[in-house]
DNA sequence: ACCCATGTGTTAACCGGTTGACATATATTG
DNA sequence: CAATATATGTCAACCGGTTAACACATGGGT
């Protein structure tokens, strides 16, 4: 590969010439400008990031952790952050955890080798212990690290509510909740404890359903969906914590001979792409994932700037109802 | 961050000798390890991945580009490819190129430019020269983009095969097959070829429709298909280029009235986690998205270490029968 | 005539880590 | 006693690019 020596020579100037028109600083004529730039298409030269990096120490990497890429969800969400970060100059390190509390680790260590600029973790969470060594900017998605960390959330309480009202406005008498192990201290949470104050406050009988930390366990969803609706099959109305939590829930009723939505409404969340191309279509809570990606980019690169920022960056949900209710 | 420098001031040896026990290199006494990685874990240092490069001149870095990772297919396949990647000691910047064959040669620059060890391509192609110039291992997948450039694909005749011998086998009298482009050079075409071809030596009536090359609009899908339905009624096998077409077919054949699989047998391709999430279960050809991601992966590998590979390098499919036949 | 701006080159140091060559000291082996 | 192995340090160069300081030449303006 042709280095910045070898464009030099070419142009028949000085190193420190072709750095100056690469950089635009310095005095620079028209003509050894043009000189250097030909130099450098003829012998197709690009600059060497690495290098560049090692010297400015600033790589333009942000690192990314999901649970894994493969949920449409966290799919949707690295699609947009990629493409908005991308436009700001800056690339992607994709990681899966696993929700694997020791890859989470490593990748966290991996990343801090690499020099990346800052991370967004949209992970199951390690001890605060180990963000407060990292030294470098960390935007939590999703999630509460620490009053240190900012994080970028949608209005989950909100989004509880509107669904919760939404089942009661069309007439559902009993209603229940699918979602992650509340144990875990998470933001969704908050959809929960709306689901009760609203099914509390309209004095609505309601029922729990709590998955495991390994939430990606389909079938798992499908036997508890199937078991609360054999157990208790007055329920008429579902709110679940994500669409392909609903998309399950579809197909437990379908089994048990419950028409959607005559039978029993449904609700997810995300509004992933998936919630409106299957039939019916899903109502949802959307949360506004390409402002939230926009929005954990620029945390970071204010926390990089040393600009103060808001920990808390809440942005609203918003109810998109289709033929599931 | 701490350095080297600081990890040898603070085990009281030299740099040479930190970086022998970094490196396992030459003479180093069991007394002057302890000291150095107790140094090391008291100044919690760890090597800065970007000037070990710059020395070695290896990044340990593969760049994926796909059309975008918000599809499910590319979803499921990206997080197949990073999770073997990094076990193999890579990293995985993420790349969405929209298709957009300018988006794509500025990704590549971009990975040339960050001297990345490889890069897996899995989107639209550009002109073969751009290729030609990059002096850096290409994998391509699901794509044939030169007789230099070696490939990751599936059996994609077979797949065709497979799915019209079903439906004809589950007494389909007039079939029908939704796939991309075929003006796009592309390997998936096959499976046209092998539509047609069992259609024609079964003397069964058959139709092609073909979308645009932006191929994740899926109202269009939608659009294509019903005006297929309407104008060919007696269409009663469906054989999609995805999952997802298959979902928007089911959709458009709920709004027609067409029972599945009473009245219209459908089979998608891909076997991406929603197609057995759906109700009904998606009756699919299956890429093995595993094997493909890790045999791209070695093949990187293999180019870097300078071994010979196969050009061709093709999986078998598997027919995955669920309950749209 | 002097000062300032423009333009380019030279030199050296740096970013963090790696490594080869060689020096020095000590211990072990034949 | 000599040769070899072990152990650690010193020195310098390198990976590719950046940049400051200074030198030198030329031209324009006051």
């Amino acid at each position: 590969m042709p280095t910045i020596k070898d464009v030099a020579e070419r142009a028949g100037v000085s190193v420190t010439t072709v750095s100056r028109v690469l950089n635009n600083r310095g005095y620079i004529s028209e003509a050894t400008r043009k000189k250097v730039y030909q130099a450098m298409e003829e012998l197709d030269y690009q600059p060497n990031e690495v290098a560049r990096s090692l010297f400015r120490k600033k790589s333009n990497i942000i690192g990314l952790i999901v649970p894994t890429v493969a949920h449409p969800f966290f799919a949707e969400l690295t699609a947009y952050l990629e493409t908005y970060a991308y436009s700001r100059g800056y690339k992607v390190l994709i990681c899966n955890s696993q929700l694997d509390a020791s890859k989470e680790q490593e990748y966290i260590w991996m990343l801090r080798r690499n020099q990346v600029d800052g991370i967004i973790m949209a992970s199951h969470t390690l001890e605060v212990e180990e963000y407060k060594k990292l030294d470098l900017p960390v935007v939590a998605f999703d999630r509460f690290i620490s009053k240190r960390i900012p994080y970028v959330t949608s209005d989950n309480y909100q989004g509880g509510r509107l669904a919760v009202e939404l089942l009661l406005e069309r007439g559902c008498k009993q209603i229940a909740h699918m979602c992650g192990s509340l144990h875990l201290d998470m933001l969704a949470n908050q959809r929960h404890r709306a689901f009760m104050d609203v099914a509390e406050e309209r004095k609505v009988p309601y029922f729990t359903v709590e998955t495991d930390i390994n939430v990606f366990e389909v079938e798992k969803y499908e036997e508890l969906l199937s078991d609360l609706l054999t157990e208790h099959p007055d329920i008429d109305g579902l709110f679940l914590n994500s669409d392909i939590m609903a998309i399950a829930a579809m197909k437990v009723c379908r089994k048990l001979g419950k028409r959607i939505p005559q039978d029993i409404k449904i609700i997810g969340y995300d509004d992933v792409s998936i919630a409106s191309l299957v039939s019916p279509q899903i109502t949802s809570i959307r949360q506004p994932l390409a402002e939230m990606s926009e929005l954990s980019v620029r945390l970071i690169e204010a926390l990089l700037e040393g600009k103060p920022v808001e920990v808390e960056n809440c942005l609203p949900v918003q109810l998109m109802e289709r033929e599931t209710t």
